[in-house]
DNA sequence: TCGTAAGTTCGATAAGTATCGAACATTCGA
DNA sequence: TCGAATGTTCGATACTTATCGAACTTACGA
């Protein structure tokens, strides 16, 4: 598959990364994302089809917030959680901890 | 002036918090405020007409991040820290932290 | 190599949002 | 009571975003 593009972390920005987590699609991914570690996008579709799931990915992945590498025909994604904890620390933290 | 509606604690949403965050102009608003404690509407323009920062002011205070008073026939705002620090313990502090 | 699986991209649509000027309402002071 | 100051509301516009189906690309396994 073609190449990702991810913002290093030089270039990731508090606004739009609390953008992105401002949708509840995109902070359910990204709960679980931090529940499971790693996971596909095909795993964390929220009852949505592909090509949606695929849009909220991007948003993630643009902000800085999901690193994506291809493992086969599939992407795994991660949280980048120690980027982001060094950037604003206890972010990620806080939105996670929320009930 | 009319009365502003605020919601109550039990029905602020992370997700609409973090949208009333992710706007450059409303961040700085939450920074000044946060320096400041207390301010009018007119106090925290950001060169921009009375018009735009109403919007922005009643995004952050339909999210719950503000409370507005009336003071004569300024408004005077304030951070709903104690009640987001409840909710969402550490968020602001990570918010406000960031460079 | 043929089919299946996994995601991306495209195109369309609907909904939301930022922006601003102008008009309006409210308060206070001269 | 008249005017100035402070914000809100309205209306218009432009931009962004979420959503989905369909077509496409890549990778892998039978």
């Amino acid at each position: 598959m073609r190449a990702l593009r991810h913002p290093n972390a030089g270039e990731i920005e508090l606004t739009r990364v609390l953008h992105a987590l401002s949708d509840p699609v995109r902070l359910d991914v990204v709960r679980q994302l931090d529940h499971e570690g790693e996971a596909t996008c095909a795993a964390l579709d929220c009852g949505r089809p592909k090509s949606s799931m695929s849009h909220h990915f991007r948003v993630l992945r643009d902000a800085g917030v999901v690193r994506t590498r291809s493992d086969g025909a599939a992407h795994m994604n991660v949280l980048r959680r120690e980027e982001l904890d060094r950037l604003f620390p206890g972010l990620l933290d806080a939105v996670l901890a929320a009930r």
